[in-house]
RNA sequence: GGGUCGUUAGCUCAGUUGGCAGAGCAGCUGACUCUUAAUCAGCGGGCCGAAGGUUCGAGUCCUUCACGACCCA
């Protein structure tokens, strides 16, 4: 978009010329060779001697001082000082000064050393252009004494995040903080003997979750296909061929609004191992958010937005209608009809007018009552049935499900149970989403013939888990919102 | 979906009861061979988110729209 070009940018544009018309495209260079980075300089600046060292990245500042300049140059490693004195490298290198601008990249060659202050600084004898700036980097408040901030305009900043990532060091941090988390969830699972597998994306019957899908259409075979909203039902189906355990971390995708914790396309942990149950995905989970904390903090408590979070198990494990009568009173036996579930609600002050499933009560007055309260690692167990229609029935209790929820800060952290494998009692909960479906809950679970006969081949009793990666970051990470986890959140295209 | 707030220079923000469009930073010109996002002197830079309305006159008031933030559902 150079077209909207101002005076800053035809500035620089006349910068490159000058450059090109001395034969010093950048552009047409292709390849700098780097024996350092800044990073590894900073770490060892008295282990350089006069050895040449050659670092290449984007000047970030620049003090021209007539015939010597001091800037700052950025790698993936770190931020460095450049000297650049005339007298060393020859008035004629030197004039590229003059046509070098914050946000180039430079290849520099020199030598190691401090200056008078003892900042550690490359000597330079030799630099050239890589690639020229034409755009001017979104630098630039000074606020109160001498402070200075990057961008901050949130819409830019997802919109740009290449420059956002430029000028805002922290959101690299966070995001290589992500890929810690990552590799040590897979060594994790990998330790535990799990085999990671990949599965469609793109599916007929898109089921394992309450929520909308995307629809998009296969034009070969002339069919809408959704974009998967869980994981769930083709791992299931792996374990009825004789995986036993296995996982997959990937992307889905839910058809409903943003928040600072909801981002359409999402990534999502689901695994499954035969032959445990809810008490052995309660375990697996301890020790799996144990591992994370320890990879990156080296203990098990991490400070998330000022609390202090432990995660040394055992967690306390509530049943869901304890917690919910602890926090707001309400009674379970209230719960034992849509009529006196819905008073208890309003008792509550919360609205009712919408609601017509015992579950759907439970759920919000959970979401308001309970959920708040739960800021240390907390396993809430007992779902209603309507609610979860992927979940053995507890036998003790057959409108409740042998299903439960991991809660820090605050937050839903996953979602886990022991699966029914019993194609009779699964038949019938789809039949039952069904009505709900057509009563007008177009999130309820839709009817999946080919997992129903999957399931009559036999599946062992498993135990499964699931597990939203980007609110797992956040909470890693200390951070608010998920697209601060999110490179690339999800926003409306620019209209211009 | 509802409410509140926001959108002014590259960035961060002021802009009074409606009366010439402002600041800091960065940018440009000049000076300066150890600076700390230097310092000194000078100079440019605006479709005030978009469209309509009220008015002699709108950045400012009204309406609609777009995008975003926060809260609620």
């Amino acid at each position: 978009m150079i077209g909207d070009e101002n005076e800053l940018i035809e500035h620089r544009l006349g910068k490159l010329n000058a450059l090109r018309a001395m034969g010093l495209d950048p552009f047409a260079i292709e390849r700098y060779d780097r024996t350092d980075m800044a990073g590894e300089i900073l770490a060892d600046s008295e282990g350089y001697g006069e050895k040449e060292v050659s670092i290449a990245g984007r000047i970030v500042s620049l003090r021209p001082m007539g015939k010597a300049a001091f800037a700052h140059v950025v790698d993936s490693s770190g931020r460095i000082q450049i000297y650049i004195k005339s007298d060393t490298v020859g008035p004629d290198v030197y004039k590229l000064i003059e046509l070098m601008d914050i946000g180039d990249i430079v290849g520099v060659r020199g030598t190691v050393g401090k200056t008078r202050t003892g900042e550690t600084t490359v000597f330079v004898s030799g630099f050239q252009i890589l690639a020229k700036s034409l755009r001017p980097l979104p630098f630039g408040k000074q606020k109160g004494e001498q402070e200075w901030y990057g961008l901050e305009d949130v819409d830019t900043r997802y919109r740009q995040r290449y420059a956002d990532l430029i000028v805002n060091p922290e959101v690299m941090e966070v995001m290589q903080k992500r890929s810690l988390i990552i590799r040590a969830i897979r060594q994790f699972l990998d330790a535990e003997g799990f085999i990671e597998v990949e599965t469609p994306v793109l599916q007929a019957v898109a089921g394992g979750a309450a929520a909308r899908p995307f629809t998009t259409h296969f034009n070969a075979l002339d069919h809408d296909f959704h974009l998967r909203i869980s994981l769930e039902l083709y791992l299931k189906r792996l374990i009825v061929g004789g995986f036993e355990k296995v996982y997959e971390m990937s992307r889905v995708f839910r058809n409903e609004g943003l928040s600072t914790r909801h981002n359409p396309e999402f990534t999502l942990m689901e695994l499954y191992q035969a032959y445990t149950d809810l008490e052995g995905m309660m375990d697996l989970v301890e020790r799996l958010f144990g591992h994370i904390c320890q990879t990156l903090y080296g203990g098990l408590t991490l400070t998330f937005q000022g609390q202090t979070i432990d995660f040394t198990p055992p967690w306390p494990r509530i049943p869901l209608l304890e917690g919910i009568e602890k926090y707001s009173g309400v009674k379970p036996e209230e719960f034992a009809t849509v009529e006196s579930a819905k008073s208890a609600g309003e008792r509550l002050g919360l609205p009712m007018e919408k609601e017509n499933s015992i579950g759907g009560i439970v759920d919000k007055i959970h979401e308001k009552f309970l959920q708040p309260k739960l800021i240390q690692p907390t396993f809430i167990t007992e779902f209603p049935v309507d609610i979860s229609p992927l979940a053995k029935k507890d036998p003790a209790n057959p409108s409740m499900t042998r299903r439960f929820e991991p809660y820090i800060v605050g937050q839903e952290c996953g979602n886990a149970f022991s699966e029914i494998n019993d194609p009779l009692d699964q038949r019938d909960r789809f039949v039952q989403q069904a009505k709900m479906r057509a009563s007008g809950d177009d999130e309820a679970h839709p009817m999946d013939e080919d997992f129903l006969r999957a399931l009559e081949y036999g599946m062992p009793p498993t135990g499964g888990l699931g597990v939203g990666i980007d609110r797992m970051v956040m909470l890693f990470t200390d951070a608010p919102s998920i697209r601060d986890v999110i490179l690339f959140p999800q926003m409306k295209p620019e209209t211009k």
